[in-house]
DNA sequence: CTGGGCGAGT
DNA sequence: ACTCGCC
């Protein structure tokens, strides 16, 4: 009885969401400054071979923008000082401790980049607005999109409003905490609070009230511009005279489906007037590893394989810190060709065998049979008794997996329902999520109803509830569990659920098809990335 | 003189 | 394997 209550009235519907969209100023020259507290005073520019990738709002005074070349930033700013940014490792560690800080406000955290963090705020919010302590003046915390004046007795509002006061003080925490400014945008979904994030910048925020979504995106000069409609989509959409906003928003829906199917045409449509279902999906760790170079030319096999090597090793050193193990191994090549530069990238992967996957990192026996691997791949794309002119080398790990050692002890969802007392007090509702996910390999997937998503979180659970003889749903515990669903559930139910199956020593089975879009694709196991004990490692607290 | 990543969908 | 999307 106390979960369907629970599940039933602990998830928010969608409309009633609370999101936040944290989007750090200028990222990787933020990193830099941190790294080099002189260059703060100065206009800095990060580069990228010949791209200045971002710059400090200081060069941002001078003319200078980003992803601008290095030619026509010098132009604008000859004192421009320039720092290398092509090794990501700095910016990559720095993201993963904004992204574990915010987690610990809710679980519900996906990254967007490196520099961009959506996060559910829905139940921070609720707890707020019932806590009496909190009650009474409501102002908004920063910027209130289009001057809107909040109507206290109108609970939307109220609800925006609290969730601009959380993004304060998770703004707070994190300049506190880290050293970084950012800025933030409070809506009803991504759609909305990304846009609107952007509105004041730097280091300020900005909460959208319903009243004024159309006026933020019909703000927006081309669709292009809306997040989700991407070059090509947009290309296609001004073929069909669809270049503007309202244009789209105003299409039969038959016309855009005949050009893009009925999937994408729905989505955008909804996208064009400001609507978004998609949900906060916890990100967890990286699905895949990868380090590339890009060069002006290579065209020797010697050449390949000493690049090769070097991106290898920065491979399995970052594998090793991570702590799972890659099963499978991919190469991408570019080639020069004198036109479209920019996209004849070709790929060719393979499994990587179980004996080198589980072996040592370090050992030298596993970069000669990786190289192997990889110089077989190499040729299945280019003929080397041929000329060849590279422009890019990429290595790619995937198909990542808890190893043995690592994992399936200590973070396996055995270890908390087996377990007498947890070595950390429950506190952090992120752990406890992240410890189901992380068995998500089980191999026994039973499917389960597909819903809509946002509209019955609570089907995942359905096939284990009877019905009782008063017609209310049964309290069963339910004994397999979706991690997807799961994931979006209420904190406290999932603690809640955590400790009942501890204290019933039970082993839900483990699901991994995806909730949403009708459960036709699975993302796979999704593991979160505090679950891995060696993933921890990213998330260092600050000291 | 257009990086170096990531994920999802097909 | 490739296209498209995001930063």
């Amino acid at each position: 009885m106390r979960f369907s209550a629970s599940i039933a009235s602990g998830c928010p519907s969608l409309a009633r969401r609370v999101i936040l969209h944290l989007d750090m100023d200028c990222f990787y020259a933020q990193v830099e400054m941190i790294r080099n507290p002189e260059l703060r005073e100065k206009p800095l520019g990060v580069q990228q071979k010949t791209l200045m990738v971002t710059c400090n709002y200081v060069a941002r005074k001078l003319g200078v923008n980003k992803c601008m070349s290095i030619r026509e930033a010098r132009e604008k700013c000859p004192q421009l000082v320039l720092v290398s940014g092509e090794d990501l490792t700095h910016y990559r560690e720095m993201s993963y401790k904004v992204t574990g800080l915010l987690e610990e406000f809710s679980p519900r955290v996906e990254r967007l980049g490196f520099d961009e963090n959506f996060i559910d705020i829905t139940e921070l919010v609720e707890k707020r607005l019932r806590d009496p302590q909190c009650g009474g003046a409501m102002e908004a915390s920063g910027h209130v999109y289009n001057q809107q004046v909040p109507d206290a007795s109108d609970w939307t509002h109220q609800r925006l409003i609290v969730g601009s006061q959380v993004a304060a003080d998770i703004r707070a925490a994190v300049y506190s905490q880290l050293g970084l400014t950012g800025c933030a945008g409070v809506a009803s979904n991504k759609l909305l609070s990304k846009l609107v994030s952007g509105t004041f910048k730097p280091n300020q925020q900005t909460v959208l009230l319903p009243e004024s979504c159309s006026c933020l995106i019909n703000s927006l000069n081309h669709v292009h511009r809306i997040p989700g409609i991407g070059y090509k989509t947009a290309q296609r959409l001004e073929a069909l005279g669809l270049g503007s906003v309202s244009a789209l928003q105003s299409c039969p829906i038959t016309v855009l489906e005949k050009e893009l199917g009925a999937a994408v045409a729905h989505r955008i449509q909804m996208l064009s007037r400001g609507e978004d279902d998609s949900l906060v999906t916890p990100t967890g760790p990286p699905q895949s590893l990868s380090e590339e170079d890009s060069f002006k030319k290579c065209c020797t096999v010697s050449d390949v394989s000493a690049k090769l090597e070097e991106l290898l090793r920065l491979l399995l050193s970052r594998l090793s810190a991570d702590g799972r193990s890659a099963h499978t191994l991919r190469l991408t090549i570019r080639q020069f060709t004198p036109t479209n530069k920019y996209f004849n990238r070709e790929s060719r992967q393979c499994p990587i065998p179980v004996k080198v996957a589980q072996s040592r990192s370090g050992s030298a026996a596993v970069v000669s049979a990786l190289m192997e691997l990889l110089m077989k791949l190499f040729e299945k794309m280019i003929d080397v008794k041929m000329p060849f002119h590279l422009t890019l080398l990429n290595v790619c790990f995937s198909n990542l997996k808890a190893s043995r050692s690592s994992a399936s002890s200590r973070c396996s969802i055995g270890f908390y329902l087996t377990q007498k007392k947890l070595s950390k007090p429950l506190r952090k509702d992120s752990e406890s999520l992240r410890s189901v996910s992380d068995t998500a390999m089980a191999p026994s997937c039973t499917p389960h109803t597909a819903c809509p998503q946002g509209t019955e979180p609570n089907v995942g659970f359905a096939m284990d509830c009877k019905e009782s003889v008063d017609g209310d749903a049964v309290s069963s515990l339910p004994k397999s569990v979706d991690v997807n669903v799961f994931s979006q559930l209420p904190v406290e139910l999932q603690k809640e659920l955590m400790s009942e199956w501890k204290n019933q020593k039970i082993t839900p089975k483990i699901q991994t098809k995806k909730f949403q879009d009708k459960g036709k694709t699975s993302k796979g196991q999704r593991s979160s990335a505090a679950s891995h004990p060696n993933s921890l490692l990213k998330y260092f607290k600050p000291n």
